[in-house]
DNA sequence: TCAAAAGTGTTGAAGATACACCCATGG
DNA sequence: CCATGGGTGTATCTTCAACACTTTTGA
């Protein structure tokens, strides 16, 4: 019977200073000995490939119980100088709250402004390429952008959050009412105030 | 380092009598032994797995030359109860032209009307499943839909695949207009005579 | 009182939907 | 001449896009 190594990468997406970022890992050991490279890593004998993903993100950064959806299977046969390897490719959302965590197989853990990344391992570019894309394209018909904030927020929060995934600036008026025709947005008594005017949290509804 | 077998499978669509069917194959082996199944098999040493997905299909089937797109990957530790076996799962559009071939490790490859399917082995069913939604939302942003008619068709036929697809019947005008918009499509000096009224035929325009 | 972000409606254009009759052909 | 599928236009509704001013607060 016919056998490969099967790997799965995770690409991690947030916002920072409302710009989409991501998680690379600087990695220790060879090939790319130094480059950075998505956290990810082998598949083992009995767990599904979610699992692994799950398992190799909550190991390689310390992130856990967050948006994880499968991206696309990577199998050409020199995408890794070791040998046969074919990766799973995930992408994560989460919101910027939490910690990040190095461990020995992977040191470095770091945010990464989507429009301005190192140069990567493998053909890890290709996979943020298709990440990115597949996040653009979910944005226009899911509410998958909740994802990315913490439970309480601001509209302006939350738009900021899809123009930074779609790189365009988009009307305060049009993205209000769009967005509350179809994600069911609860206002909540409470208000953020930043310095200047505040403004009036909300919660996605269950 | 750790290992798993990896297999492809497809779910191969056509059009027949204006009803969608897929092609199964069934098994000679164990296990399922005399169940339908996708046509599939393992992704060897030195071949991508999109070459993979090729290679089966044409090996199985003799179907060659179509549209073929990664689907998902599928990896519960206990889908196959030989052992370990990840696989990635394609879907394939062809036109209701091409001669199907039986070879040693898989006979009997016939098409099934995708709403009357036999019980299948593994979790092709699940399969087939991801492969008919994910066709349904991409008939509705792409001209994917042409990838089943021959290059030659009217009007009529490639309605009808989009109501066989989507399962609802749709308004001759509105369809005409919206997919001529999109679309391009060259109007051939050629008409189909069918017994009644010679309906015009049409081209996809590069 | 000024700077900064919050909040709020209307209008026009484009796209989607609903709907019915005449035409050309083969039998 | 009749049965069958081919072919065509309009009116309405819904959705999307463009656009500017007032309000509240902290400094």
């Amino acid at each position: 019977m016919n056998s490969c190594a099967v790997t799965v990468d995770v690409v991690v997406f947030t916002i920072l200073e409302r710009k989409l970022h991501l998680l690379l890992i600087r990695r220790l050991g060879k090939p790319f000995q130094g480059r950075f490279a998505l956290p990810g890593g082998f598949v083992l004998e009995n767990e599904s490939v979610d699992d692994a993903a799950v398992r190799e993100l909550r190991e390689e950064t310390g992130v856990h119980d967050v948006y994880l959806e499968q991206l696309y299977t990577f199998g050409e046969p020199k995408r890794d100088p070791r040998g046969r390897v074919i990766t799973v490719a995930y992408y994560a959302l989460i919101p910027p709250t939490q910690d990040l965590r190095s461990t020995t197989d992977a040191s470095d853990a770091a945010w990464f402004a989507a429009d301005d990344l190192p140069s990567l391992a493998f053909d890890h570019a290709r996979i943020v390429d298709t990440a990115r894309t597949r996040l653009r394209n979910k944005l226009a018909y899911t509410n998958v952008g909740f994802e990315l904030l913490p439970e309480k927020f601001t509209l302006t929060e939350l738009q900021s959050i899809h123009e930074a995934i779609l790189g365009t600036p988009l009307d305060k008026r049009n993205f209000r009412r769009q967005i509350q025709q179809r994600a069911a947005l609860e206002p909540l008594q409470a208000w953020r105030n930043t310095g200047r005017k505040p403004a009036q949290l909300f919660r996605f509804k269950v």
